[in-house]
RNA sequence: GGGCGAAUAGCUCAGUUGGUCAGAGCGCCUCGCUUACACCGAGGAGGUCAGGGGUUCGAGUCCCUUUUCGCCCA
């Protein structure tokens, strides 16, 4: 045994940044680097990820984190399958987010973004994008990606935006885009409207308030209207009831009175409102609601806007004029109680509409705004996915998705920002609009126009975010130019991200890829689930609570992290993070370099002779010939090609997490706790040629597993490769290396033998243990093996080592005379006795062993109910008749032989 | 109001064509510094798989229903 450079413990703050450097130095992330090396068939379908753009904002989360371990294991999969494999990374330019939280750093400074102006105030922007930019890329870094820097992307980069602009103009000219003044959602902090989307609403204590609509003509008549805002009072222009509500139809066509302003409204008749509801009577404001909009429109009343910008009142609002929102719903409501117009106030649940990035109170107002206009852009995007061209993982996730397109509205897509894609748009001296690729060429158009030079002026609005990312699978190949790299690689493979943005981004992307080029951009959805922090709460964006990664992965290693982020859940579900799991899986990955560590020792001096397979990057060390194999040696590969098979069955089918649990079971479980332990013995024997077999089946098993772990944990498999005498030849990496083929059938002989063995050896264990037989004690035992013999005449040294038995004072045979003071145990087939002198209390020792018959008992009698039952036997598979049959065999065999050792202490 | 998800050992979670599926990690209890690993090893305790009904030879696993929690949409 020689030595090895390996320190004891895994130290991934030692290898993971090198490792990294050497990886991207060398283009490993690069399909051309493939290509040219041979890795890879060039004529294969590529396998490409357009990877989510982190919002420049700020720092990453585990959000992030969770993208990145999944598209990584995908990316690195799928490398190592030999297809060529692209993953395009890149940033989002976050046009609101990134906007808000420059301007509240220069709010601090005492700067506003009106002083500073749109130049110099983007030019901080831009600033502010390369500091994140480079401190999110270091993240993603740490985070062990393998994407192709070379081809990273920004949105607002000038090949992405002549995409934006493209699309842009396309869809204008094809009347899919349009300028009209709308209800929009007007975020009052942000000076800008947004997307329905980016509205949330949350139940908030309220109140409802009760209120006299005095009757123009009436002596004292009044309508009760219940209303949640007041101050929408002062735009109102109708009241409705509904045409069947007895209580209110002879007021339907009578006029009544606005409070305070005197203004006279007519009372409508409409079915949308609820008799239930309040007083049963509705105000309307079309100006400041979308239903009351709606019913404006039916009833073509005027629409009266009583609000600014910044959400206090206009002139119309008399004498509110100029006065917050929310305090005129107090200073209105007082002066209406002081003018008898009152009734009540109650208590009440509302929905509060509120901005999905500054959590402000979105006020619905009137002004015009771009829109694209979706149904003809939805209805491809939902057939893509009904006749499958695109698949969404976890499937529910369809129902979602079509509910969505099928009741989609037009999308606000104009933001009042200047951190964007500057609409596209120039307007001439009347207000006619060109929508062009530049100033001059709108100039073009206007003089075709016009006939004549007009001065022209750009819409001074930006574009949504989601307007740009939305063409990100295409626009980052190149698109519209039609690049060698939009030849190849588009459409994409995969788009993974998290599914709360399933309608903000997937299904756009969907709707614009079909749009643009003719082709569903993706042909697989797979959707994960949001990390919560330990009390199950959101990380989000802007929230506050987010959890850097890197502290993490300082303390536990990005191997860990990441596994934990890909075993702690199932596909589309939340997970919650869990300190303690990372730890484990921590101290998986020590597990596995420690297990390495001990096959490279024992391998340092032994010549391996290599298996060439079928090129070097399947390279690995050649087995011994059958012969040579020992029972441990067959049973260890037989599992090895099980879990081979099933780990990338498991990932084919998107089960990533299974996978990876059963990768931990085998190493610990089977590799570690069972086949080394087993090893040593021949290992450290007399027969050399034993050993040195048991040196190639320690190396080859070892080898490809961890070939099969190096997506889930890329450095520590990685590390322990170039250690590994023989492998990397060449400069190359575990992270080029083939995946194992399904190798070798499954043997299951050695399987069941093996099974036998550990069931023997757990069972003396077991007993050792009861009895209280110090741990350094090597013991006796006698067996009586009947069939097995053989078997356990082979593997006695074996057991010896495992059980700590005395192997030279073992006696092996077919049916032996039970010994007098003797623990007995019947495991895998076979009695074992183990005369422990002078421990053995034999009262004890018939209660523990009456105990397991009437285990035993317990399931011949479940089997024996089911094997009689015709039902069964008739109906099921026969291999599970088989295996019940089996079972029960085997249980009947242990039952005799407890029952014949019982008989025989009760004689004693 | 509609839709979806979750409810499994003290805690965090697996369990995908219904038939060793009653599991893992952590925690807990007993031992142990055996020459890879104490970021370890051996043994052990612990759950009527939320409640009820149904389908089936057989159901955490399918259907219906109730309860609790969460999310999405209106």
């Amino acid at each position: 045994m020689t030595g090895t450079t390996m320190p004891k413990a895994y130290n991934h703050m030692q290898v993971e940044e090198e490792l990294y450097a050497w990886w991207e130095e060398q283009g490993f992330f690069r399909p051309e680097t493939q290509i040219k090396l041979g890795q890879v068939n060039p004529d294969a379908a590529p396998f490409v990820i357009s990877m989510p753009p982190p919002n420049v904002t700020g720092a990453l989360h585990l959000g992030h984190a969770i993208t990145s371990s999944i598209e990584d294991l995908l990316i690195r999969y799928h490398r190592m399958l030999g297809d060529p494999t692209l993953w395009v990374p890149g940033t989002d330019h976050a046009g609101i987010a990134t906007q808000s939280v420059v301007e509240r750093k220069l709010e601090e400074q005492g700067v506003t973004r009106l002083e500073l102006g749109r130049e110099r105030f983007v030019q901080e922007v831009w600033e502010w994008k390369d500091e994140y930019h480079d401190r999110i890329t270091g993240q993603q870094k740490r985070m062990g990606i393998s994407c192709d820097w070379k081809r990273e992307r920004f949105t607002l980069d000038d090949g992405l935006s002549d995409a934006v602009r493209e699309a842009f103009i396309t869809l204008y000219n094809e009347g899919l885009i349009y300028r009209d003044t709308y209800l929009v959602n007007w975020s009052p902090a942000l000076h800008t409207a947004v997307s329905d989307l980016e509205v949330e609403y949350h139940e908030e204590p309220g109140k409802l308030y009760y209120f006299k609509y005095m009757l123009a003509d009436g002596e004292g008549e009044y309508i009760p209207v219940a209303t949640t805002r007041p101050e929408t009072i002062l735009g109102d222009t109708a009241v409705a009831v509904h045409p069947d509500d007895e209580r209110y139809r002879h007021l339907i066509g009578k006029e009544v009175v606005v409070p305070i302003l005197g203004r006279r409204i007519p009372v409508i008749a409409d079915a949308y409102v609820d008799l239930e509801f309040g007083t049963g009577a509705l105000k309307i404001t079309p100006g400041h609601d979308p239903n009351d909009y709606e019913i404006g429109e039916r009833h073509d009343l005027p629409i009266i806007n009583i609000m600014n910008k910044d959400a206090t009142l206009n002139e119309e609002a008399g004498p509110y004029k100029g006065m917050d929102r929310f305090e005129v719903r107090e200073k209105l409501w007082a002066d209406m109680k002081a003018a008898g117009l009152t009734i009540k106030e109650e208590d009440y649940t509302i929905r509060a509409p509120r901005s999905q990035r500054g959590g402000e109170i979105i006020e619905p107002l009137v002004s015009t705004q771009w829109f694209v206009k979706m149904k003809p852009l939805a209805e491809p995007a939902m057939e893509v996915v009904r006749n499958g061209t695109i698949q969404i993982v976890p499937e529910r996730f369809e129902k979602i998705y079509f509910h969505w397109l099928e009741n989609i509205r037009d999308w606000c897509i104009s933001r009042q920002l200047w951190w964007g894609h500057r609409i596209p748009v120039w307007y001439g001296p009347d207000g006619h609009a060109f929508a062009a690729r530049s100033e001059s060429e709108a100039m073009e158009q206007a003089i075709k126009h016009y006939g004549d030079a007009v001065p022209l002026e750009q819409d001074p609005d930006v574009l949504d975010t989601w307007f740009s990312s939305g063409l990100w699978p295409f626009s980052t190949l190149g698109w519209p130019r039609q690049t060698a790299d939009l030849a190849t690689y588009y459409p994409t493979t995969v788009m993974e991200t998290g599914y709360d943005i399933i309608f903000f981004w997937v299904a756009r992307m969907i709707m614009l890829g079909l749009k643009f080029t003719g082709e569903a951009p993706f042909t697989t959805v797979y959707l994960h689930g949001l990390v919560r922090d330990e009390e199950g709460r959101k990380m989000s964006k802007s929230l506050g609570n987010v959890l850097d990664p890197l502290d993490l992965i300082r303390e536990y290693g990005t191997d860990a992290l990441r596994f934990s982020l890909l075993t702690g859940g199932t596909p589309g579900n939340d997970m919650k993070l869990s300190i303690t799991r990372i730890e484990a899986n921590r101290n998986f990955a020590n597990k596995i370099w420690n297990a390495a560590r001990f096959v490279i020792m024992n391998l340092a001096e032994a010549d391996l002779p290599l298996d060439e397979g079928d090129n070097a990057f399947a390279t690995t060390y050649a087995l011994p010939a059958d012969d040579a194999l020992s029972l441990a040696d067959r049973w260890i590969l037989s599992r090895l090609a099980a879990v081979s098979g099933e780990v990338t069955r498991l990932i084919d089918n998107w089960q990533l997490g299974e996978a990876g649990r059963q990768l931990y079971e085998f190493l610990w479980n089977e590799y570690c706790d069972w086949y080394i332990e087993a090893a040593k013995v021949r290992l450290y024997g007399e027969d050399p040629a034993a050993a040195q077999a048991t040196r190639q089946v320690l190396a080859h098993v070892l080898e490809q597993s961890l070939r099969l772990l190096h997506p889930f944990m890329p450095f520590v498999t990685e590390a322990i490769w170039q250690n590994l005498p023989g492998m990397g030849r060449g400069g190359v990496g575990l992270i080029l290396a083939h995946w194992p083929k399904a190798a070798g059938v499954a043997d299951e002989e050695a399987e069941d033998a093996f099974g036998r063995v550990q069931e023997i050896v757990r069972g003396i264990r077991n007993a050792r243990s009861e009895y209280g037989v110090e741990p350094s004690r090597r013991i006796v035992a006698q067996f009586s093996a009947g069939e097995f013999a053989d078997l356990v005449r082979e593997t006695l040294p074996v057991m010896s080592s495992l059980a700590r038995l005395d192997a030279a004072q073992a006696t092996v045979s077919q049916t032996l005379e039970a010994p007098d003071k003797a623990a007995t145990l019947a495991a895998g087939g076979v009695t074992v006795y183990l005369p422990l002198a002078g421990m053995v209390d034999l009262d004890a020792e018939r209660k523990r062993m009456e105990k397991e018959l009437a285990n035993i008992n317990r399931q011949l009698q479940r089997i024996g109910g089911m094997l009689s039952n015709p039902g069964f036997t008739g109906k099921a598979p026969a291999a599970v008749v088989d295996r019940e049959r089996a079972k029960q065999a085997e249980l009947e065999t242990r039952r005799s032989q407890l029952a014949e050792r019982l008989a025989d202490l009760a004689e004693v």
